[in-house]
DNA sequence: GTCATTTTGGACCACACAGTCCAATTTCAA
DNA sequence: TTGAAATTGGACTGTGTGGTCCAAAATGAC
């Protein structure tokens, strides 16, 4: 896989974008290689030559991808939490993304599928949760210079974790809203 | 399985718990039916007996066991929550608890392994999330019986789920401790 | 144009593992 | 004591599925 024309490449993405939507919609453990194959008009090598460590190497490729859409749909809130009103918009954001996505969160799915074995899944999770937490910390110091920023940022995770396992488990979106609200509400009060 | 001998209902129960055990430790992927026979000394006849829908039905209760277990864990303090003092000691326990299984969360793994697919997963999960905030918002009418128990209370369960996704994720015990002391703090000066 | 390299097709393999089956043994009520 | 029902042992089967292999076709550098 030293080199990689532009066809090939082609061929890549087609194939982490299409297990990516059909992992999103079935669940991790409920898609098969062959499933890929046929949604993405590929044959067997060519997964494996993609992918030469085979499923978990793919299902990687798959996480990365998700965890790049998680902050990338939360732009260009995110980036920009300089006044209330902006937080606001960014927390309808949030909730409006998990509220449209229900029990369907693939982060989550694909974490308990790949599991705590492949610590290149842990780098990936950790690395979203410290570059969003990044971001909302510095938000927290534009409007209020005088907080903990990174307490109340790890504050905020927590709560969006929460929400989102909460809504997976029981399928109601109010521990998200409630959590999220409650955070910037003491924040903004502070 | 109308009747059910004290001897029947004894291997049973062993086959519950030593499927617990096992999938505690290595995750519900990596537990197969062999392992489970292997580990309580039992027949693949047994498993089916006890379990005439096979591995799906031994997972339910296996998770209806664990979801047990949670609650269990945080009594007397969950049901006596009626002094600060008190709900210090609840929260030290309950981040003692998950500082302790670290990454391995066994009903998270459980559900994330049976999926949304079955509905009876749910009901389990659901009903002791339930009764979990049911408690907790019981003891906020005790000391705050001005606030909104349930609002207070669902705040609470969410910053615990956060805390338990985080810690899964990251490795991190902070989140849950923020969490959880934040919500009480809260609550205590409001 | 030609030759090496990349890309592709798809048949085939290996095996883990859920689930079946039947016979042997134990339990317990009458 | 006896016999029906519950319990147990373990060999066997079937299949879903991840992974291998090799040859054919496309691509691109020179």
């Amino acid at each position: 896989m030293r080199a990689l024309t532009p066809k090939g490449a082609a061929t890549r993405q087609r194939i982490v974008e299409g297990a990516a939507l059909l992992i999103r919609e079935h669940g991790p453990a409920n898609v098969g290689l062959d499933d890929i194959r046929a949604a993405t008009t590929t044959s067997k090598s060519q997964l494996f030559h993609y992918f030469p460590d085979g499923k978990s190497d793919m299902l990687l490729a798959v996480a990365a991808h998700e965890a790049e859409r998680v902050l990338d749909d939360q732009q260009p809130y995110l980036s920009d939490l300089t006044s209330w009103a902006q937080w606001e918009s960014w927390r309808d954001r949030v909730i409006a993304r998990y509220a449209a996505q229900r029990r369907k969160c693939p982060l989550s799915a694909l974490t308990a599928q790949l599991g705590l074995a492949n610590p290149a899944v842990g780098d990936i999770i950790t690395g979203m949760y410290s570059r969003w937490q990044g971001q909302i910390a510095a938000g927290v110091r534009t409007v209020r210079p005088d907080a903990d920023a990174e307490r109340v940022a790890a504050q905020m995770i927590g709560a969006i974790a929460g929400g989102a396992t909460m809504l997976v488990a029981t399928d109601d979106i109010r521990y998200l809203e409630i959590g999220l609200t409650e955070a910037i509400e003491n924040l903004r009060r502070d």
